[in-house]
DNA sequence: TGTGCTATCGAAAACGATTAAGAAAACGAT
DNA sequence: ATCGTTTTCTTAATCGTTTTCGATAGCACA
């Protein structure tokens, strides 16, 4: 029993165990662990290089724990490939008969169709990019975003689709780009919501002909869900009024669609209430940013006229706010009202309960994918539509009437 | 020239414009637009069905607008298919100028490797299956999990590869295990981290060979990352005692590996601190559940000697546990003192900061997803280890010094 | 001139599935 | 008996890539 160890030029190695004249050959790249039996043709066997050259190599395959494939199945039923496929995809030019024996057989061998193979062949994948970015490049962290994420993904898999994350990888060529990244895993459809949707990358998946739907951003001509920011201000800060407070400050969020769409809610309402905002009480705050949230919460309370109410950017900031006034001394609501955004868990749970926008985000999710995958499954007869879609004002205990 | 609308039984729908002896083709299925421009041989044309036979169709292939292929590339250089992918992978037996020809000419094509075709020859997918799995079926919106996640996707993505949720997916045949659907989308590997390690799908799927890493459990000789709860909850209990706390109570979680580790922690460090704790002290509450900690909360303060400190299942729960303590009037921590665990970043943020045991989420899932990677690519020379995350201590002001 | 070696490149066989088109048999109607 | 139709199954091409092995040419050296 010989042993060498084979190196080719890019330096993948088997191993050949030569017993007389036949040769194992165990190929490590595989996964599924095949084992290969192979009879040794001719062999070349020069000195001063370590190669071995063996030239018509009679393969006789064995499967240890392969998977079984078409090919297998039409062997054990005695019937073609094709056959094999159209029964298993229920075409209606196969026999009853035919049809059942060959799903029973591809039972008991556990068959698994091949998706890369379907993929190749049919160039649909079933798999849906997704591209949520925050500040920190993921949208896992964000409560809104993965709460969204989380009921697309539900509604996508019960639709037979997967989800993926789209992301700059870098492969063996550098990095790709969104969109390169996204025709390279031939994804059906993409779903976009991002802090930053000025981002050149961006604007180019969403340009390109892969079927696309944003959340909370219009573009152009695609498919749009989108959170009514224009409503939930207004509701929240009717609420506020009807409270009976007339001296109301909004911190509002970083520049974004979001952003000026909450703006434009909050200064159309209070112009509808006669509600006059002096220049000083509008301030900004990123999203989720408690430091700066407290920062200009002091600045608001130190105003010779401060505000009876703050509004936040987020129930995120508005912790920071509630800080900052409690560090004062002041107690909420009784010496000031405060109210924030997104109604995320936390906000409803911890004591002052936060009044606050919900924003509903199953159905943002819910209404995202089901619009997405009629966009990809039916593209002729799918109209492009922005949908927006309504939050619940929750009362919480942080505003108090005057 | 006439137009026909041609079905076959699929209902697959071809647009046959008719004019002389040539075909244009447009086919409706392609998503690349393709156009083919054929010449047409025999026509059987029935008037009792709506079928049109081609037979000895020429097919002369124009591209509109598809993706370039290696093929593309080949013809574009005057070389052989071979030699293309060869160059693209920086295989050494190329030429120098061939090989920068080559390159050139593929980027200025906007040539991208097709993942399908190249999955299915090479049996590598650079896709790697994540379970996250909580009450609400998806990991997304637990702090916890969605945090891990954040730090693994990084990690993976820093290596070339993807991510995708496994599920139990329904496709055309009806619904597939976790192990099915893992198999069927070739994961390179796979990445658990679930509420319940005792479903029988889950143990399925960890017991295949598909490499896998589990986050949080032990499984019998495969490779796990830990995050350290009998060291946290140790570190914890040994705060709250030298803070001066004699009567503490443990709200622990749902039974569950976590769970059972921290209360082994906990007896254990009581013990070294020659702490009795009443049985009475020892109650349950779900992890995240708030009601029921408010409830339980309740009955420990109503116990005859009620503690001086209570200790959650995580910070969540703390929250309404703080609830029922601010309801009966009672203050944090003068009154009672309370800890969390988690770290979420609300209770780091919002008063009382919580006291609590800061998981070390990052740390986890990048050491989670570069073993994983480990034992995807070496598999042979992967020892299998079970490795432990430390959690950090996080000193609020929910814990008072008596 | 012959031999051995290297450096380049190509031919062709996979990978596993889908599907258009053809073929064969059976059947019914004229 | 002929023709058309339907049912059922097969043949063969194709998707785009990887990779083995062979082929060829050039070079050095004896």
């Amino acid at each position: 029993m010989l042993c060498f160890l084979w190196q080719n030029k890019r330096k993948t190695d088997f191993l050949y165990k030569i017993r007389y004249d036949e040769i194992d050959i165990i190929d490590k790249k595989m996964k599924n662990m095949k084992m290969i039996v192979a009879k040794l043709g001719k062999v070349m066997y020069s000195k001063n290089t370590k190669t071995i050259k063996c030239s018509t190599i009679q393969v006789q395959e064995e499967r240890v724990s392969g998977m079984a494939s078409l090919k297998d199945i039409s062997k054990a039923c005695g019937v073609s490939v094709a056959t094999v496929s159209k029964a298993l995809n229920n075409h209606t030019d196969i026999g009853e008969e035919t049809r059942e024996n060959i799903k029973r057989v591809a039972k008991e061998m556990g068959y698994l169709p091949n998706f890369s193979a379907r993929a190749l062949k049919t160039n649909r994948t079933y798999d849906i990019g997704v591209l949520f970015v925050d500040e920190a490049m993921s949208g896992l962290t964000h409560d809104y975003f993965s709460s969204v994420l989380d009921s697309f993904k539900r509604t996508a898999e019960k639709h037979g689709y997967d989800i993926t994350f789209i992301n700059g990888c870098k492969n063996r060529e550098g990095r790709m780009s969104y969109l390169e990244h996204s025709r390279y895993r031939g994804f059906d459809g993409v779903v976009l919501a991002c802090i930053d949707f000025s981002d050149p990358e961006v604007i180019d998946l969403i340009r390109s002909n892969i079927p696309v739907v944003t959340v909370d951003y219009l573009f152009n001509n695609r498919m749009a869900v989108l959170s009514d920011n224009v409503g939930g201000i207004r509701e929240l800060l009717r609420y506020i009024y009807n409270k009976g407070h007339r001296r109301i400050a909004y911190i509002h969020g970083a520049d974004s669609s979001v952003t000026q769409n909450r703006l434009s809610g909050f200064y159309k309402t209070a112009e509808e209430l006669d509600l006059e905002i002096p220049a000083a009480y509008i301030r900004e705050a990123a999203y989720r940013d408690t430091k700066t949230a407290y920062t200009v919460t002091g600045a608001l309370l130190d105003l010779p006229k401060p505000p009876t109410c703050i509004m936040y950017p987020d129930d995120f900031a508005a912790f920071g706010g509630i800080n900052a006034i409690r560090e004062r001394g002041m107690r909420i609501p009784e010496d000031i009202s405060v109210a924030g955004y997104d109604g995320i868990p936390a906000a409803i749970h911890l004591e002052p309960r936060l009044t606050t926008v919900k924003q509903n985000t199953e159905q943002i999710g819910r209404t995202a994918a089901s619009q997405l995958i009629r966009l990809i499954e039916k593209p002729k007869t799918t109209i492009i539509e922005q949908i927006v879609i309504p939050g619940d004002l929750v009362e919480g205990k942080s505003v108090a009437g005057i």
